[in-house]
RNA sequence: GGCCCGUUCGUCUAUCGGUUAGGACGCCAGGUUUUCAUCCUGGAAAGAGGGGUUCGACUCCCCUACGGGCUACCA
């Protein structure tokens, strides 16, 4: 049988890691198995359709590297992949539930049955409409024929008919087998009052009808796991596989991982920006494949110590058995180390072809790029860090005080006069390093010392790269310009 | 409340009955005869608790605790 997953987002909004971590799981799953990853977009629900959100959800998979095979864009034999497109599949398919008398007609108020409710809750029970106290009910169950008949010109949901006391076994591939007395479910409405099907009606017929061989999730759905399987019973079908992932959660483990945290902490949620306010993983400096890396190892491994993985290698390793069964805190340091090891493996050519490197270089001469890169690519856990590793470029920091009070009693303005004696006579930059140690050895002059007076000049502080590679980008003009500017700055000070 | 799922260093995880319980992030200490957020070396750091089963349990079973999820005409 053709491995055929599918990723089946709400487009309520933009969405989140959690759901790029289910579409990755499901892409995996089936490209290992040679399979097709289809999109279907589940937009049963018009009162929380939120406009715009299905172009995001393409974009941020497309971003993500998890393009899919068949879906609402890309087409494919399975269509419609819009479920509010296949209302009349919907529609015989629950004439056919009806006619097998596993589903009826239920003309219940909502007042009546908040009300029933809760009196259940009152009591400190559970109400259920089911199988229990169906018969007392407005359904096409407990009414004439005639009256259904009449009733059925108004409003009316479609309820599963589910039989109490039988035990319902079923299978999830990570957690494997879970038991469930099915007295403890309700009679699940599968057709809404608006004539849309709920997601557990519609998720059964689509899933069905795509063939789709294994159905990947999250966990949030497991407790509703018995209900699809009477649903698919109730058709005398053979269920798929199930999986069910984990939950990301929230840094400090109390609750799934959502958009506050977020907004709280300084990371982002989403994959790519949605709106003005929430920027991405992209926005914020991150490669796809540091992002998605990272995104795999939250409730996978390898069985091995390797920690880094390209996509490719990500496609070939996935395996069912790696998936945790508990879910995982998101750790935003970590997700930046994972990117600083993606960043590292790519070559300056690759990474100044990004338009996100374009970005954050284009006040600098293009000439400079690529050494500038090669100087500080090992140095960077998101793309944007480059904007504070790059202030000194077109013009020197702001002097540190503090370190001007550190550095003033030990004759930095002799040492840096020495420094660009021979920075001068040094015709090409590549041996400054050669010619200024051997100087500084002769006329005893700590190295450390004179290089800490060298970077304080050229940069203005005591951090960053490679000091001759600094030099080397400034040329020697600006460098020796900014020695000078410091020699008199020392003087001053003195 | 009811039901379901889960529980190894602070965090992500390895272990599929016998290990000095391994790795990674973070943290700390050294090193890289210049800085450094990189790199290298080293260090501190874990089996929720209680019962079983077994020659032997982190690993299998039960109970408890804790955490999470679900409990809608939302997905």
């Amino acid at each position: 049988m053709k491995t055929r997953v599918r990723f089946a987002p709400s487009p309520t909004g933009a969405l989140h890691i959690g759901g790029v971590r289910t579409a990755l799981f499901s892409y995996l799953y089936a490209k290992k198995n040679n399979g097709v990853f289809i999109l279907r977009i589940e937009d049963t629900d018009q009162s929380r359709y939120v406009k715009g959100s299905e172009e995001y959800i393409h974009q941020a998979l497309d971003w993500s590297g998890l393009t899919p095979d068949e879906g609402p864009s890309v087409g494919g034999d399975f269509g419609p992949y819009r479920q509010s497109e296949r209302k009349e599949i919907y529609k015989q398919h629950i004439d056919l539930l009806i006619k097998k008398g596993k589903a009826y007609y239920a003309f219940d108020k909502a007042e009546r049955l908040i009300e029933a409710r809760k009196i259940e809750e009152d009591n400190g029970k559970t109400f259920r409409y089911g199988a229990e106290n169906r018969m007392s009910f407005e359904n096409s169950l407990t009414l004439s024929d005639d009256v259904v008949k009449e009733k059925l010109q108004g409003d009316y949901v479609v309820r599963l008919k589910i039989d109490s006391g039988n035990e319902i076994s079923v299978f999830d591939e990570i957690r494997g087998n879970i038991l469930l007395d099915s007295s403890l479910l309700d009679d699940k409405i599968l057709i809404k009052g608006d004539g849309m099907p709920t997601y557990h009606f519609a998720s059964v017929v689509d899933d069905k009808l795509m063939e789709i061989s294994c159905v990947i999730r999250g966990e949030e759905w497991l407790p509703s796991l018995p209900i699809h399987k009477l649903i698919y019973d109730a058709f005398e079908w053979d269920t798929p596989k199930f999986m069910h992932l984990p939950l990301i959660l929230k840094p400090s483990g109390k609750g799934k991982l959502s958009k506050r945290d977020g907004d709280k902490d300084g990371f982002p949620v989403f994959p790519i920006s949605w709106g003005k306010s929430s920027v991405g993983f992209r926005e914020s400096g991150f490669l796809t494949e540091g992002f998605i890396n990272y995104l795999a190892l939250l409730g996978w491994n390898s069985g091995t110590e390797q920690e880094v993985f390209s996509f490719e290698e990500l496609k070939q390793n996935f395996s069912v058995e790696g998936v945790q069964k508990g879910g995982a805190r998101f750790d935003f340091e970590k997700a930046k180390w994972i990117n600083h090891k993606h960043i590292d493996r790519l070559s300056p050519e690759e990474l100044i072809s990004l338009p996100l490197v374009k970005d954050k270089l284009k006040r600098v001469d293009s000439s400079k790029h690529l050494a500038l890169i090669q100087l500080l690519k090992e140095r960077l856990f998101t793309i944007n860090d480059l904007q504070a590793e790059i202030s000194w470029v077109s013009e020197r920091h702001p002097y540190d005080e503090k370190v001007m009070r550190k550095l003033k009693s030990k004759s930095p303005d002799i040492i840096l006069e020495g420094v660009s004696k021979i920075l001068n006579e040094c015709n090409e930059l590549k041996k400054l390093k050669d010619l200024l140690m051997p100087w500084a050895k002769e006329n005893e002059i700590n190295i450390g010392l004179m290089m800490q007076c060298f970077r304080f000049a050229l940069v203005g502080k005591l951090t960053g790269p490679d000091l001759f590679g600094v030099c080397n980008i400034l040329g020697k003009n600006v460098s020796l310009d900014r020695i000078m500017h410091a020699i008199s700055y020392f003087k001053q000070k003195n």
